[in-house]
Order: structure tokens, then sequence, then C-alpha cells
DNA sequence: GTCTATACACGGATAGAC
DNA sequence: GTCTATCCGTGTATAGAC
């Protein structure tokens, strides 16, 4: 007594649902693919829809890739915060969080690789070309969330304040995961990753102790670290 | 008496003259309007070439891929040794020359987006996965070469060795290049090579003198680039 | 809103004259 | 080798029935 099943049973959904389909599907799409190969046609296939819905879900195709660099597809760091704790070393926890980042970036390569496709998409695009500053942004403040509940959580401080380690850790990891999707080679990507994470322990400082704020390397002339720390 | 100039002088050239005419003109367009626009037609046309020529000088699109990445576009720094001296500190040194590759990829930053945009391209492609590799070893190569001459003009000697080196400054690089290209604020992308060359002067020893290395700034508690330099 | 059918342009590649 | 004309597939977008 159900209303129809016609084909092999297409429900009734609301446009918004729809919506949200085809930017799920085009991801898919465009992971197993790639940018150039996720038509409109491929995407309405993968999401089950006939092509004729596209255009009244999405204004042209550019509205879907908009649409797609806003909803972030990012990385979720939820489940480590376990196993972070403040007896544990600056290097330690700082190295358990970035591998647990990297280990998802692992195991899943081309959701990078479209995120690189994109970017470098949308940079060629007039209107398109502030998004992936927006992105930036976006991923600096939610680098600059983990660091602070690492802060919280490790009991710790860092030298040049929190923004400008994170300015640090999005362009490494950029880097890091560009390199890798060329060569290829794991070990050296979490060797890379480990030399940073020792990197940024030397910014890392007890909360606790040392009420005077123990800057390192003061007295010298002064580093580019130290003269950003301020403005 | 000369042959012919039916129409604006199209000269006789050899087919590999055309191949290298399309390979720069193949590289202008993209610059100008981005990989996905840079179409056969477009390409011939920038060279002033009829359609036609395109299939013999290269077999397909995808030889033309492979033939411009094999063709390195990169970055020259001979212009910048001059500038290199044993009496600079090493991080003077180090900054001098990030910074004169800095305002290279600045002054043309179309070209680095072509390499992101024909790396990324090129990734998805199983006939052609190989080349970015390829294309890593090669600037970790030249970086490599890079560090050596520095060692040489500037008498300094590297901790944990030349390549490991060069695989840090290839991936910070492309780091800071990515980050740029979003967010186009050139004091940050400056300030994060000035910092990235601070740590990596850490890594830096004289070749002559003490034996027995010398850190710099010793003697009070100890600051990133000094623990970073052991290991 | 939803879907089918179609318009229209442009892509890579090739056939075949010269 | 060189170039023109053309094939054929596929892309985005829309017109119009339901």
């Amino acid at each position: 007594m159900n209303d129809q099943e016609e084909k092999v049973a297409r429900k009734r959904v609301s446009a918004d649902e729809r919506r949200s389909r085809l930017l799920a599907a085009s991801l898919r799409v465009m992971k197993r693919e790639g940018i150039a190969t996720a038509t409109t046609r491929a995407i309405c296939a993968e999401a089950d829809m006939p092509h004729g819905a596209f255009h009244y879900c999405f204004h042209s195709k550019k509205d879907l890739y908009a649409a797609l660099l806003a909803s972030d597809i990012e990385i979720d760091l939820t489940p480590v915060w376990p196993e972070i704790s403040p007896t544990a070393s600056a290097e330690e926890n700082i190295r358990t969080l970035l591998f647990a980042y990297w280990s998802q970036v692992e195991s899943d390569p081309d959701a990078q690789l479209v995120l690189f496709d994109l970017g470098s998409f949308v940079l060629r695009d007039p209107e398109l070309r502030e998004l992936p500053k927006q992105g930036y942004e976006d991923s600096l403040d939610k680098a600059v969330g983990y660091i602070s509940r690492l802060g919280e959580e490790a009991d710790l401080v860092f030298v040049g304040g929190e923004r400008t380690l994170a300015g640090l850790v999005v362009t490494t990891l950029n880097g890091i995961t560009w390199s890798w999707l060329a060569h290829r080679d794991s070990a050296a990507a979490r060797a890379g990753l480990a030399q940073f994470a020792e990197l940024a322990a030397g910014l890392a400082r007890r909360r606790t102790e040392h009420p005077a704020p123990p800057l390192p390397s003061a007295g010298r002339h002064e580093t580019p670290s130290e003269s950003r720390g301020r403005r």
C-alpha cells in the first residue's frame, strides 16, 4: 500500500535533501575519478537522480564547487583526545595529535587530492577566488581550536601564540601532504611529521611552572618568530 | 624572392621546433587561464599554428602533459650566489636563498598554480601517476645541489645530512606556496619563510672552527632550534 | 517540483588533400 | 610533413510535459 515503485523505489525527497545528496555524490565521484570527470551527469547518476535534477538544486556547476568548499571536508580528531595527557611530554602529545591526523590522511588520500584539485581549480575563477582564502582561515581556526584544547589537556602554552603555531601547522601539513601525494613514501612523511613535532614542542612551555614567562633566546638579536608574536 | 608569404609569414620549421613551441605556448596558456582551458585548440592558436599540427607533434594530449612535467618549470637561483658569504650567519645566508626563491614565486604565482594544477591532474591518471614522483625527486636533487653549494660558499655543514634538509625545504616551500596561493598574504608567507630559515640554521654547523660543534646562542636554557639540532 | 528530451558549444582526434 | 575539414563524444544548461 505504498505510493509507487515504478523503478527501483525512487522516493520523494525535498530539494534540500537532494542538494546534500548531490554534494555527497559529487565528493564520491571526485574522490574516485577526479574533479575533471565529475560531470553533472556523473554526479546525478551517482546520486541516483535524473540529470535534470541538478539545475534546480544548484544554479550552476560553480554553485556546486562553492557549496563543496563551504562544507568543509575536514578531518576529525575527536577520538584521539583521550590519549592526550599532561604526564606525557609536549613532543609526545603533539606527535600523537599529528599522527592521528596523518593516519586519516593516509586512509583517504583521494580526499586530500580533491582538496588540492578543487582549490587549484577554484583559484582560477575570478568569482570563486576568495573561497580558498576563507577555507584557509577556517582550517586555521580549526587548528587554533585543537591547539587550545591541547594546551588545556596537556597543560601547555605556546611561545608566539596559538595562531602563529596554527599557521605553521596548517602550512607544514599541506606541504607534507602534497609531497606525500607525489612520492607516496609513508615513512618519509611520518619522519617529517615527527621532525615537525619536535620543532613545535620547542615552542611549548608548561603553563604552571615559571610564573615569569621564559622566552627562549631572549637578549640576543630578535628572532622572526618573536617579532611576529607581537604586532 | 622569398618562398611565400600568403598569410602572415608562417615559416617552415622542423617538427621538433614545433614541439617545443607548443610546449612553451601551452605553458603560457595554462598560466593565463588554467589547465582546464588549455585546450589543444587554444594552445595551437597561442603558438600560431594550425590545430592539426598538434597531433603530429604529440601523440595525444597526455603526451603534452608528460612532456610539460618533464621539462621542469623551475626556479633559478643563479643570480643570488654572490650575496652568499661565509662572514654572514648561517641563518642570514639561508634566508637570503629562501627569499630569492620566494621573490620569484611571488613574481609569477601562476606558474606555481600550474605546477599544482598539473600535478593534481596527473596524479589521477594511472599512466602518468609516476611523473610527480619523478618531479619530486628532481626538485629534491636540485635542492640538494643548492644546499651543497651553500655549504661550500658559506662554509657550512648540516646535521642530518643534506638530503634530509632538502626534503624539509622542498616540503616546507610547497606548503608555504600553497597556503600563500590561498590567502595571498605576502607578509605572512615571508614570516613563515624567516621562521623556517631560523629552524634550518639550527641544523647548520661551521665546517672549519671548533671540532667540537659550537651551538649558536649556547649558555642559557635551550631554544627550540638547538634541541632540534641534535637527535 | 520533477523528470525527459533536447539544444548548443566545444572537446580531442582523424581523414585525406596538398 | 602540413594543413583543412570533419567526425563523434560529451559537457552544461534549458524547454516544456507532467
